[in-house]
DNA sequence: CTCAAATACCACTTCGGTGTAGTATTTGCA
DNA sequence: TGCAAATACTACACCGAAGTGGTATTTGAG
């Protein structure tokens, strides 16, 4: 019942940079700041820049900032850029073939708990994460 | 956002046997009804065994039965006896220092979908389960 | 008593997510 | 131009969950 560790990470480190986001953010602030390994850091920073929510600025001052306005980047569309949405929206048992019509007794309430679940990932932007305060990363 | 595949394949299996809750099932018997390799489901059974779900019984025409009334076995009890609480009742960000103090914006609503995530977990027994018909396993 | 048919146990393999290492490439500035 | 400091790329190591194989043990029927 959690994220991927990668979720985890790129949402950490996309929610840190978008509290100044027209600022460079290098590979070697975040891995500082974040509780994220460089190595592994570097290699996400990159499938963040293909996934188009930052763009990559290469050689000496080099760095990484946003490829687009933060009010238009949510929750939803980093998971799914990581790790496919089918990863959260499937059914808790996993037994994909059951329908509304052919439901467990759990089918109900799981379906509404997971509605809610999805649109909190759909509401939340970026720019909402970053008008809150957080003290720990 | 799943469960691991070994709560999954408990869950099916002992909501499986709760349609007959006092019926002696055998390995073999649910191997060819669920989609569960035979080598893992024998080895879950053990297992199962010992958390005092069901018990075994050995030797010719032995099997597996449970170990107490369906109506007390929660979907809670089975996923804290597979991978511990924990796998579930954190942070979906998994920052585990950051408290209702100092909230991202997610927080709120999170704690409130997790809430009833949980609570949906700790009051649906197998007996409530064994009262819809399933079609699909 | 013997055997068939069932579970229990131990050890190994496989696989995907996570993390690491080393090297290549880019680029601005002295 | 040459170097320092940054990112990009490729390949491999590690680890826990999932899955497999083979053997030992139990037990009732005949
Ligand atoms: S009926 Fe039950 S098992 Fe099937 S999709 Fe709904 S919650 Fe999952
Ligand atoms: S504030 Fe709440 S939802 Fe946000 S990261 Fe912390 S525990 Fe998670």
């Amino acid at each position: 019942m959690k994220l991927s560790k990668t979720s985890e990470y790129a949402i950490r480190i996309l929610s840190y940079m978008a509290k100044d986001s027209d600022k460079l953010y290098s590979a070697k602030l975040l891995v500082e700041k974040l509780n994220v390994s460089d190595k592994y850091l570097r290699k996400l920073m990159t499938l963040l820049s293909k996934a188009g929510f930052i763009k990559s600025m290469q050689g000496r001052y080099g760095g990484y900032k946003f490829a687009k306005d933060i009010k238009n980047i949510y929750i939803s569309n980093i998971i799914d850029a990581i790790e496919g949405s089918e990863k959260y929206l499937g059914c808790i048992l996993g037994l994909d073939d059951c329908s509304d019509e052919n439901p467990c007794s759990m089918h109900e309430v799981w379906v509404t708990t997971r509605a809610k679940l999805i649109s909190t990932f759909e509401k939340t932007s970026l720019y909402k994460i970053s008008q809150t305060e957080i003290i720990k990363f």
